[in-house]
DNA sequence: CTAGGGTTAG
């Protein structure tokens, strides 16, 4: 005969081991023998440790009159199995039927307070009932304050004055802390709480290793660590499950994974933390390695697991593995999870299935924030960019309660920037405007990049100025900004600035600086550039190194060009593209197509600009046949569609060799509308080969397309004079005069040491006017001796001629090379830029020049690089 | 027989 001590502990017993068939055959025979009553309380928790909380309701429906602990047991019943209101309920009844309020029932009640409100009722009632003055009741009162974000009020409850303390007051208290994000405060609490001599256990532990990666405070989290391995708890699954957390997020994955090595039962919690560190830490096949692992071991993965690998897989392009896991999710009903819809979004989206993105989003019957910004920066990335505004819009419209961060600004300025859709970027700035994100750097850059690129540079400088932004990043979004707009001068200002603020330049100011200095082609600031990189050791940023030979292309040294290419540790599509568009423009058309053909040999796949600057050596070379090969192959060849750019160009090689009709046909036939870029090249086609018709159109075209630029009066007036229409002509330079229009002011500069001195025609500004003006009469006899006749056709001026042979003679690119002549060294390359086409008799007087004087004259004019020596020009006069 | 404190993902 068992004795009724032995029975109540073995249902405890049966309890704690979650025995259900024994303890469920113990009923029977308790309820055969009629014992039921003695043990009814000892069921009742059996079964809730079972997670039966219906059986422990039967039991304890069957109580005549049940006690304080039979009303007890239930509420926890109800409480510990995920039944908050039903143990609301119980304790409303038990309250109802006079049973006296315990300190066993207030805690667990306490845990399923609905509100803070329903808490501080329940705290009042423990101060009437003078339950207050017992450690339990409080403690749960900390963790329920605790946990509605009253962490003041806890610590009020934790320091009452006289009120007992022990480990899980502590504890408690920490946690408290930790869960209102006063991390600090915690590792506060846990250090008065070792100075008072209370020794913490695996769950004080835990809180403060969390405390410590809260508030990423890895010095002491080290110091914890060591407490923890002296006093054995490193054993602990959960003290090590958030010390493997701690090193994965500060990213020491080895020392992340000593500690889950030693962890005797690692959970499916440590593999998680371990996986997690992995995939943020850029271990992307590890954290995959450690997901094959787990099943032999019999570690179950769950949708934590999953969020992660999803990432490791869309990082480390295993994209099958991807697929399967999400029809393992499908199969297992876990597809369901936003965590996991997030991972799965963003490995579709990275993939390029934006439609599958697309189906595992609408599927959400929920969706969060960052849900929908995963899809938004999808499709932004994807360039589906009115798809992005549509959700954009519709993400307002329906997620009410959501609202937007940086992450969803940013990408949807980067759709509106791509549209050019001033007034959606607008809506945005507004938005940003109203929730306080335009000091936010990400947001920041977004309206900066989208402003400029709708053409409002000037919005731009506003955005940049009043965020007030002191960060690099902000800095050199200006910075492009500025110099992509033209202001490469501005651009510089600013990095300036920025070096006197004591910003260390990264390698992405300094590539934003170099196309400054491309814009402006400023060789020497490139120069300079050039220094800064190697004095901070970026010589092997890729994109610097792209940067280099586009600069030193576009500032005229292809020498220069080529050494920073050849110099380059790995050339990607972009740099070959920089060299061969760079070639093209100094009129290397043949090494320009022999370096395409290396490119094609190494293997790199070339792009549409790279299919743009072969066309564009073609062009500048005179290749006609070359460039109608791989105009019309490069679909084939290389799987690369014809741009309108494409087109322009190959309309402007056939004008260019007087192939008219063929151009006219092309643009007959394309797909796109002709832009002034094509009307441009048949203009300036039909001037060289003489047809005052085709002129006549297409500057009929341009005065529509582009109103406000004056060079197509003037080349459709040079039209008519090179096919001796003078009355046509005369009628053209009257409509000018007429409608007001005013010739941009011819430029050219050049760059001696660190100033840039800038002349327009017949420019007398200058200090040294008179040394400039004696050196270029000097010039002239020589060249008058040498054969020079002034063109002066050229000049459109209502003058006689010999007024005319002296404004040519005055130029602004004449006095600008006068001027580089006088000083600078004998023997010294010079490089001159000008703001328009080079006129036709400074190219005639330049080749001159340069056998005259033995060197070399570098002219960039709009185009493209004309390098004279010894009396002829790179463009073999065709450009 | 009944009560309080701890871990992982986008």
């Amino acid at each position: 005969m068992r004795t009724p001590g032995t029975i109540g502990s073995a249902l405890a017993r049966f309890g704690a081991s979650r025995s259900l068939l024994a303890g469920a055959h113990l009923h029977s025979h308790l309820l055969k023998s009629g014992l039921l009553a003695s043990y009814s309380n000892h069921l009742l928790s059996f079964y809730s440790r079972c997670r039966l909380p219906s059986a422990a309701r039967a039991v304890f429906d069957e109580i005549p009159d049940p006690c304080h602990v039979s009303w007890s047991s239930l509420v926890t019943a109800y409480s510990n199995n995920g039944m908050p209101r039903d143990a609301l309920w119980a304790f409303r009844s038990m309250r109802g039927r006079g049973v006296p309020c315990n300190e066993y029932a207030l805690p667990i009640v306490l845990k399923c307070a609905p509100d803070v409100r329903f808490g501080a009722q329940v705290h009042a009632l423990a101060v009437a009932t003078r339950l207050i003055q017992d450690v339990f009741v409080t403690n749960a009162l900390v963790a329920m304050y605790g946990g509605f974000g009253m962490v003041d009020e806890a610590k009020r409850m934790f320091d009452e004055p006289g009120g007992e303390r022990n480990a899980v007051s502590w504890n408690g208290m920490i946690s408290a802390y930790v869960k209102n994000d006063r991390c600090r405060d915690a590792v506060g609490v846990f250090r008065e709480m070792v100075w008072s001599g209370e020794r913490p256990n695996e769950f004080g532990f835990s809180c403060v290793v969390n405390a410590c990666t809260g508030s990423r405070d890895w010095e002491t989290g080290r110091q914890v660590h060591g407490m923890v391995v002296r006093t054995g708890y490193d054993k602990d699954v959960f003290t090590a499950n958030a010390l493997v957390d701690m090193y994965s997020k500060l990213g020491d994955i080895e020392m992340a994974a000593v500690v889950f090595e030693k962890i005797p039962a690692a959970d499916v919690v440590s593999w998680n933390a371990l996986i997690a560190g992995c995939v943020t830490h850029g271990h992307d096949h590890r954290a995959l390695e450690l997901l094959l692992q787990m099943k032999p071991l019999g570690v179950v993965p769950n949708v934590f697991t999953l969020s992660s690998v999803l990432k490791a897989c869309a990082g480390a392009g295993a994209f099958n593995l991807g697929r399967q896991i999400h029809g393992f999710m499908i199969k297992a009903d876990a597809d369901s999870d936003e965590f996991v819809a997030v991972g799965l979004v963003d490995m579709y989206a990275k993939d390029g299935f934006l439609d599958d993105a697309r189906k595992v989003f609408d599927f959400m019957p929920r969706r969060d924030l960052i849900l929908w910004n995963a899809l938004i920066s999808g499709c932004s990335h994807d360039g589906r960019h009115g798809e992005v505004l549509s959700l954009f819009h519709r993400m307002r419209k329906e997620g009410l309660d959501l609202d937007v961060n940086r992450t969803t600004l940013a990408a949807v300025l980067k759709s509106t920037a791509s549209l050019e859709a001033i007034c959606h970027t607008k809506q945005v700035h507004a938005l940003a405007e109203k929730i306080g994100l335009l000091s936010d750097s990400h947001v920041v850059n977004g309206l900066i990049d989208s402003y400029w690129k709708c053409g409002r540079l000037d919005y731009a400088i506003k955005v940049f100025e009043e965020s007030c932004s002191d960060d690099i990043i902000s800095s050199t979004s200006m910075m492009t900004a500025l110099s992509q707009c033209d202001h490469g001068e501005d651009a510089i200002k600013l990095f300036v600035q920025m070096l006197r603020k004591g910003l260390e330049p990264d390698s992405f100011v300094l590539s934003s600086l170099l196309n400054a200095c491309a814009s402006l082609s400023a060789y020497e600031q490139g120069k300079q550039v050039h220094a800064h990189l190697i004095k901070r050791q970026f010589t092997s940023d890729v994109f610097a190194g792209n940067a280099l030979v586009y600069t030193y292309a576009k500032c005229g040294s292809i020498e220069d060009a080529d050494m920073a290419f050849s110099g380059l540790p790995e050339k990607g599509v972009v740099s070959w593209s920089a060299m061969i568009g760079g070639l093209a423009q100094h009129g290397h058309g043949k090494r320009a197509l022999e370096l395409f053909h290396r490119m094609l040999d190494e293997g790199v796949a070339p792009n549409n600009i790279t299919l743009t600057s072969v066309l564009s050596a073609c062009n500048h070379a005179g290749l006609v046949d070359d460039a109608k090969k791989y105009f019309e192959s490069m679909k084939e060849a290389f799987g690369i569609d014809r741009t309108e750019e494409h087109y322009a160009c190959m309309i402007d090689i056939l004008g260019r060799a007087g192939k008219l009709k063929d151009a006219m046909e092309l643009v007959n036939n394309m797909p796109f509308q002709a832009n002034a870029a094509v009307w441009g090249a048949l203009l300036g086609a039909s001037r060289v080969h003489r047809d005052p018709e085709l002129g006549r159109m297409a500057a009929e075209k341009l005065f529509t397309l582009e109103p406000e630029k004056s060079g197509t009066h003037v080349l459709l007036a040079n039209t008519y004079a090179s096919a001796g229409m003078w009355d046509e002509m005369a009628k053209v330079r009257k409509l000018m005069k007429d409608s007001n229009v005013k010739k941009e002011p011819a430029m050219s500069w050049v760059e001696i040491k660190d100033k840039v001195h800038t002349f327009i025609v017949g420019d007398k500004s200058h200090p040294r006017t008179r040394e400039i003006y004696g050196k270029l009469a000097e010039l002239g006899d020589l060249m008058n001796k040498a054969g020079y006749v002034p063109n002066v056709e050229v000049d459109l001026h209502d003058v006689d001629r010999s007024q005319k042979e002296l404004l040519l003679s005055h130029h602004s690119e004449r006095l600008a090379v006068a001027f580089a002549l006088i000083s600078t060294p004998s023997g010294a390359p010079i490089r001159v830029k000008k703001n328009l086409r080079i006129c036709r008799d400074c190219h005639v007087a330049f080749k001159f020049i340069s056998k005259i004087v033995s060197r070399e004259i570098i002219i960039r004019d709009i185009n493209r690089f004309h390098h004279f020596t010894d009396g002829t020009c790179s463009c073999g006069d065709y450009w």
